[in-house]
RNA sequence: GGGCUCGUAGCUCAGCUAGGUAGAGCAGCAGGCUCUUAACCUGUUGGCCAGGGGUUCGAAUCCCCUCGAGCCCGCCA
């Protein structure tokens, strides 16, 4: 009897087991969608970044991870709207460390009203803007872009301003309780741009509307038509719930900064339902990106990598696959050195099982290679070829088609010049600011300063003589190299070793047949005879 | 004081939602390519799943506690 129990609770687990199996794998991005489906078929998705510095990898999760949320939607038949907003309307906080002390007098301002630091954009805000904007155009992000200080203009905060003042207290009190705070009874959720000195720092003593009457930090006193566009914004705290009413926001990521206890998610949310009458969108909390070994990536303190930068190092599908792959709740470790050409090798993994081309069980495979394309996916697999071996052969080759020609040599088929090309140049800028040393070499355009033994020494001047006759291709330069080390007496290793110290300084080097090949034979030989003659005079 | 995340092979992480034989990549090691070289190919070593307790026939997985790492909020956003 027990047994057969035993057997039915075993049936019923298996079964459970197989269902599991089913549902296994699904993408992070589909199940948000999955959800949001079932409130309805209609969404806005908000996506927000105040551009007070350079917007970094950071930031870029936020958009990322949102437009993933927005494909899924799409895919899935949803009507899905994606807007960026950017908070140009906030104030500069401080004078940042990449500023000079110039900027000291525009601390308190709107940052679209602060002068660019290169003077060759609009204003302070659109100088940090504009590449971000560059870069998610790159990244195939396609939202409806918004300069908050354009949309405060417009008046279209106009209503929700009014009914954050008439409310005030209500607000008041969300703030104190849930956040924690004390503030004072004569605080108003509104600060005015100061007519005189044009920054933020005017407070509401009196309300009457249509008016507000207010004193700034600089000591002036006067008077706000509010119902005029843009003459004062919303603290955080409420401009945000004020947001989601605007534009009918269903969905909005945020950092975790934002939704710790007592922190803006909780005291929005509250807002938005008590004082806005709006149900609030549905949240999506995301980790910090790390930079390796250092922390957390702040704009402020300058320990971050903007995106327009890191995207000149990798390519952009890359770049969304280190978000894809990632569930959002996970911080992330980012090294723009060594590891990026792991995470660019680790994509190609993910690619190659895409198409079929390499067996293995990747965890949703198909579905991260899908999202991480910027332009969806395009004809069959790009070349096969590792960005660890493209960083080698860039350093050798000396320009685009003479790397194509040791890559075609070497047998790799190449499927998608342009890709080729493309990733080629990226591979160039990385190795130029991110590649740690270990990887790179530089052949001497003079003899390096080295010490050579006796015996290198002898090999060497051998090894010219059987060059010089040496019908120039890689495999005899490679055999030849060997049969020259056995005769001279060294070893095969030591023999490679001193090739490389008179040609890169350094004792280690690519494959020796190519590479000397493809430096040619009258380089190779004067080079030689160069270390020969410099190790008679010492 | 409050909140979040993490701890699985040397490194980066899967596996945990819903319990059923401990996994991958890289590194390492050994071989192959006439070659101990940073490409490529083949093979392979690595683990008390941080620790303790509980639930269970069965726990990396669920519950509780402890320890360790990191972050965030309690200024502003």
């Amino acid at each position: 009897m027990a047994w057969i129990i035993f057997l039915i609770y075993r049936c019923y687990h298996s079964t459970k087991y197989k269902m599991n199996f089913l549902f296994f794998s699904v993408h992070w991005a589909d199940v948000v969608a999955e959800k949001l489906i079932e409130k309805g078929n209609e969404h806005t998705l908000a996506t927000a970044i105040t551009p007070s510095g350079p917007i970094h990898v950071g930031n870029l999760r936020e958009v990322i991870t949102t437009e993933a949320i927005y494909r899924a939607l799409k895919d899935k038949g949803a009507e899905a709207k994606l807007i960026f907003i950017a908070d140009t309307f906030d104030p500069l906080r401080k004078v940042y460390p990449f500023l000079s002390k110039e900027y000291e007098k525009y601390v308190g301002m709107p940052i679209s009203d602060i002068p660019c630091p290169c003077g060759k954009h609009k204003n302070y805000a659109e100088h940090f803007l504009e590449p971000f904007i560059e870069t998610m155009d790159e990244l195939g992000i396609n939202a409806i872009i918004y300069r908050a200080h354009e949309i405060y203009k417009k008046g279209a905060y106009n209503e929700t301003i009014k009914t954050a003042l008439d409310k005030a207290d209500e607000i008041r009190e969300i703030l104190n309780t849930i956040s924690g705070r004390n503030l004072p009874s004569s605080w108003m959720p509104f600060n005015i741009k100061c007519k005189k000195c044009g920054k933020m720092n005017g407070e509401i003593y009196k309300y009457d509307y249509p008016y507000a009457y207010y004193k700034c930090k600089c000591g002036y006193e006067g008077k706000a038509d509010l119902r005029i566009g843009g003459i004062g914004k919303l603290p955080w705290r409420v401009d945000w719930p004020a947001r989601w009413k605007i534009f009918n926001v269903t969905f909005e990521a945020f950092g975790k900064d934002h939704a710790a206890s007592g922190g803006s998610w909780e005291t929005g949310r509250e807002i938005s339902r008590k004082v806005f009458g709006y149900s609030p969108p549905m949240p999506l909390v995301y980790e910090f990106i790390h930079l390796k070994g250092r922390g957390a990536m702040h704009g402020s303190t300058g320990l971050a990598v903007a995106t327009d930068e890191i995207i000149k190092a990798i390519s952009p599908e890359v770049l969304r696959f280190l978000f894809m792959k990632y569930e959002p709740y996970r911080h992330i470790e980012f090294d723009p050195g060594m590891e990026l050409l792991d995470l660019a090798d680790e994509y190609g993994r993910y690619e190659r099982a895409y198409f079929g081309i390499e067996e293995g069980k990747i965890k949703e495979a198909k579905r991260v290679y899908e999202l991480s394309q910027p332009y969806g996916i395009k004809g069959n697999a790009p070349s096969v070829i590792s960005y660890r071996h493209l960083a080698i052969i860039a350093q050798i080759a000396k320009n685009f088609g003479e790397a194509k020609k040791i890559i075609e040599r070497s047998g790799i088929a190449i499927r998608n010049e342009e890709k080729l090309k493309e990733r080629y140049e990226k591979v160039i800028y990385w190795l130029k600011n991110y590649a740690p040393e270990e990887i790179k070499f530089e052949v001497k355009k003079e003899m390096p300063e080295i010490e050579l033994s006796e015996k290198e020494k002898k090999f060497l001047i051998l090894l010219n003589k059987k060059f010089e006759e040496l019908d120039w291709n890689a495999e005899k330069i490679h055999s030849t190299i060997h049969e020259t080390a056995k005769i001279s007496g060294i070893s095969s290793r030591k023999a490679f070793q001193c090739i490389y110290k008179i040609i890169l300084g350094k004792k280690n080097g690519p494959r020796a047949g190519y590479f000397l090949q493809s430096l040619g034979k009258e380089f190779i030989i004067k080079r030689i005879n160069d270390a020969i003659n410099l190790n008679h005079k010492a």
